[in-house]
Parts: structure tokens; C-alpha cells; sequence
DNA sequence: ATGCGCAGTGTTACATGTAGACCGCATGAA
DNA sequence: TTCATGCGGTCTACATGTAACACTGCGCAT
């Protein structure tokens, strides 16, 4: 079994870039993306920066205002509370078919992610988003419903800009860390309806918490 | 109040037609999109060809294949039963939400949308159809939530493609029909948790009807 | 028949050219 | 001061040039 040859077409390294530089922050929301500019710091012609900016605005990580340029996404608290609306149904959907499908394979990158995430609790903050973010990664990779892991990915890819946002508490790290259990629990057991149960209540509770904590 | 002047943009005047073609079976499933052979055709130069093309993949009307160009996308039962998989959910949240936020004028609407689909039922099938989409279209805007409106519209979008999959018989339009009714009557009482119920467990009907059919 | 090389054709992917729209700023009139 | 007007620079949007690449069909060897 051979992986394809990676296609090195220059578009896909720049939105790669421009992704990475975006979700990590380097490139602030409401950042303009001039395409020339780009290009010189790229050190590429305009054409790739172009197309790779524009699928950009198609996974929502930046938006086009006609005529004047392309802005990195901002992600306010009503944008990002739709977010936890919508992921909430398709993340428990996402759950339930996985419930079914999960292999050993899978059911042990869950494990070793709930576990690195329990050892994180306590210091980098950090990395402890990140492993949530894998968390639900995993099981929305595993849904087997291609349609629901590329709007899945997509809506988790587009939340990290609401990054500022999200709660840093102990507290509801600790919480949030227990009902990923409770959900692992579930899918180990094969429980599709307790996994999709536990999941959107998890992420109304959370979205819950971000709405109170920016009351 | 004046409206904006339309941007006149070519890439959009592009997309729209392509959009429409490849929407009304003009361009078919696995048609090979070649951006000289359009530009030609439409009379414009390569570019603004390229990147309607490439929006089109964005919204999953066509498929690329790296240095290999574009081809319309096929819609097989997998697909489709995917997308009424993940319609259950989305269109089911959309519904409770709209619920709580249908003025006068949408429910009125709806109710047009509906009687006219009475009148159309037992004669011009296409039109039904149509209509059916709009009536999951009206319900989909008007739930306030820009990622739901987003979603939901790419995912009727694209289901428009398995159009060759969709069951024509009478009694399965009439019992459509009978079951838009109730989520619309739900809707005007203003009742989301009914509304929600009734609109998942018409989608994932609809998906057991089509997958018997093609058993 | 089957497999391989090898032009020939058409395309993609990237580079570059350029008209006109937009923005910021300065200047001048009210 | 406030607002209109004009200017210069930058960018977007579209047009076009071109190298490298992928498919085709043909001839030739096996």
C-alpha cells in the first residue's frame, strides 16, 4: 500500500502556510491578505498566493470583501456560539456513527489523547486546546460519512479562530476533561446513542459556559 | 433603501451559469470541466473560468483531480444517503431554530410553497421537486444561524445532483407532502422541539424509502 | 495478442501584463 | 473647522504567455 506522491503544487503549500499562519494566530483576525504582498514574502508569483487565499474564504478562515481585498476571518462570541450550535447536532451525529465503526486502532488514539490531555490539565493550557480539538477529530474521522467529516473538520478548523474566546478556567478544563470520558466511555461500549447523547450535551454545556463567561 | 449595484464580476457571473448548468443536468455528472473549452464557450478569458471552477469544487458541485483537471461530480446512493444522513440533523436544528424565529411573512411563505406543491403533486414531478427544496430552503434561512444557513444551503445544493435517485412515485410525494405539513404546522405553533422531531424523522424516512427502493 | 517507446495534442499550473477601482492624503473652498 | 475635490499609490480582476505534465494513438519488438 503506497501513498500517493505528494502533488507539490505551490498552491497547496501556501494555503498550507497561510492556514497554519491564521490558526496559530501569526496572521491576526482582520489581517488584510494582499495577494501581492504575499507573493514577494512567499517568493512566488501572484497566481498560486491568489487561489490559495480564495480557498481560504471557502473554508471560512478568511472573508472577501469585492473589490477590496481579503481579510483574515473574525471570529466574534455570536459567531463562534453558532459554532458550538451547529457542532454540537454534527459532532453528536459524528459520535453516533462512530460508536459503530470505531476500530481497537482508534479507540487507543482516544485513550492516549484523554490521557496526554489529563496530564496537561495542570500546565499548558495550550495543549490542552489542541487535544481537544484532536478529540473530536478522531471521532469525527471515524464516522465513516465523508460529508460529515469534511464539515466537521471544516467548523473545528474555523472555531480555533475563536481561540481568545474559549475558557482557560481549571475548572472547566477539569469538566470538559471528564465528560470527553464519559463520551470515550460510550464509544469503547459501542453506545451510539449515549455517545451522541454525551457529546451534544458536552458541547451545549460548553457554549453554555463561553455565553455566561462573556455575559 | 437603495440596494447595492451587483458586482458584475465575471467569476460570479461564471459560477452562476455553471452553477445553473450543472444544477439543471445541463452539464452531467463526470462531464470533464477544461477552463480554455469554457473560456471559450463563454467568451472570457481563462481566469475568471478557473476560479468559478474552482468555487465550484469549494461547494462540492465538481471534483478535482490534481494536474488531471475538473469533472462535474457524481452522485452515487452512498453520497446521497450520506447527505440525507447529515440533512437529518442540520435540517432538524434548523427547524427548531426557525421555530422561535418565523415572522408572518415566512410562514406565509411556506404555506404558499406548500399549496402549490398540493396543486403540483399530481402532475409536473420536477416542479415538486423544486418546490421541496424550497420549502427546506425557506426553513434553513430562517434559523439566524449564518453557519446553519451556510451548511444547509451547500447540502441542498449538492443533493441536487443525485436528482436521478429521488423516487417519483405518487404515493411517496403525497406522503412528502403530508409530512411538510406537520413540520410546518409545528412551525407556525411555534413548537421547536416538534418541529425539530418531525423534520429528522422525514429526512431519515425519506433516506430508508430511497435506500429500499434501490435495494 | 501484449508490452513498450514515442511523438502529438490539449491541459494544468504558474508567471506576468495591465486597466480601472479603491484608499489615504493633501489642498482649497465655504 | 468642515467638506469637496484631485492626485498618487496599491490592489483587484481579468487577460495572456508558457513550461511541464498527462492522456492519446501509433509503430515496433516480443
Amino acid at each position: 500500500m503506497l501513498k500517493p506522491v505528494s502533488s507539490t503544487r505551490v498552491v497547496d503549500l501556501v494555503r498550507d502556510r497561510l492556514r497554519t499562519a491564521i490558526l496559530s494566530g501569526d496572521l491576526a483576525p482582520g489581517t488584510r491578505l494582499s495577494v501581492p504582498e504575499l507573493a514577494r514574502q512567499l517568493e512566488v508569483s501572484r497566481s498560486p498566493v491568489r487561489e490559495a487565499v480564495l480557498l481560504l474564504v471557502g473554508e471560512g478562515l478568511a472573508v472577501e470583501h469585492t473589490r477590496r481585498g481579503v481579510e483574515v476571518a473574525r471570529l466574534d462570541l455570536t459567531g463562534l456560539l453558532e459554532l458550538y450550535e451547529l457542532r454540537a447536532e454534527l459532532d453528536a451525529l459524528a459520535a453516533r456513527l462512530a460508536a459503530e465503526r470505531m476500530t481497537a486502532a482508534d479507540l487507543a488514539a482516544l485513550r492516549g489523547v484523554l490521557d496526554a490531555q489529563g496530564a496537561a490539565a495542570l500546565g499548558d493550557r495550550r495543549c490542552f486546546l489542541d487535544l481537544d480539538a484532536r478529540f473530536h477529530q478522531i471521532i469525527v474521522q471515524t464516522c465513516a460519512n465523508s460529508r460529515v467529516i469534511r464539515h466537521g473538520e471544516q467548523l473545528l478548523r474555523e472555531m480555533r479562530l475563536g481561540r481568545r474566546l474559549l475558557l482557560n478556567e481549571t475548572w472547566h478544563l477539569k469538566l470538559s476533561h471528564e465528560e470527553h470520558r464519559v463520551i470515550e466511555r460510550a464509544l469503547r461500549q459501542r453506545d451510539g446513542p449515549a455517545a451522541e447523547t454525551a457529546m451534544r450535551a458536552h458541547l451545549t454545556r460548553v457554549a453554555g459556559a463561553v455565553r455566561q463567561h462573556h455575559a
